[in-house]
DNA sequence: TTTTTATCAGTATTTATTACTGAACAAAGT
DNA sequence: ACTTTGTTCAGTAATAAATACTGATAAAAA
């Protein structure tokens, strides 16, 4: 029921990186008409591979060009008490992701604002009103060398 | 030139949660004919406000669960050079994102494996070959709470 | 008031998507 | 060797969407 070939991988790899390619021209580069990529596009969507189609802005040009991550460590007491923190966390706006992890820290947030001061009250006014939270690190991004929604397929 | 309203930004709202999205339904959504919508959408095409339209796709299902977050300090000696070590970078599909930072390290890198034992070897034989790194630290990632690519406009 | 500019609606045209039908091929069983 | 079954594909027709074009309306500037 569920298993892709090559083909699909092709199809994939190239959707990901544009998905406003029409079926037609697609097509031509697997040496295909239009009908098997279709389907097999529309397969892929229904067995979940394909999750949802999006357009990339331009942070910069929407003023959010400053990236921080900021680490959190929850208090002692609320390690096993996540989830009011995880719905606090999905509610923000500016949290664009937000991992659980190992180490020093338990939570890892990459944040999108205008500027430092944007930050600023990011942090006092939204993120240190949420309950639990122990204490946190910024690390502020100084250069995006990087940058790709692309899988290494 | 290069002034957006309020239509403009409600449209890119909904292109980066659903760039499917056909232009006579967001026309409707915003009380408006196709169209303003479609000469608007050209225009911040055209402007680079949209940058491209992407598939997003599921990493379990392509064998690509693991996630790591890699900071990387480079060689002392090596602080002004990164121009080889940002070329190496972007040439390693394994990694996703890569951060020009502030604070104890120089870059970290967001990377992709399937698992841990190919996590080891992206480690051992691709990231440590790349010269002037100096150490690094892995962090991982045990759960993703949130992931959007949605900016919060 | 007149001119200019920007934005929009309506419509026609082009292009792409979707649905449908049947052919070709491979795998499995008779 | 010959069906049978299932899968993948090409070709074509139908539908729907994107694009191009024209002119109307309204707001701003002369």
């Amino acid at each position: 029921m569920d298993n892709i070939d090559s083909i699909d991988l092709q199809i994939l790899k190239h959707l990901q990186e544009n998905s406003n390619i029409n079926i037609k021209e697609l097509a031509g580069k697997l040496f295909l008409t239009v009908t098997p990529v279709y389907e097999r596009i529309k397969r892929l969507e229904r067995d979940g591979y394909i999750m949802k189609y999006v357009a990339l802005l331009d942070k910069k040009k929407l003023n959010l060009g400053m990236t921080v991550f900021c680490n959190v460590r929850l208090k002692e007491h609320a390690k096993n008490v996540g989830s009011n923190f995880v719905k606090d966390i999905v509610a923000l706006p500016e949290i664009i992701e937000c991992y659980n992890i190992a180490g020093d820290y338990d939570f890892m947030l990459k944040i999108l604002v205008e500027d430092m001061s944007s930050y600023q009250d990011f942090v006092m006014n939204k993120l240190s009103t949420i309950e639990n939270i122990g204490n946190t690190q910024s690390v502020f991004v100084m250069g995006e060398i990087k940058h790709s929604t692309a899988l290494a397929i």
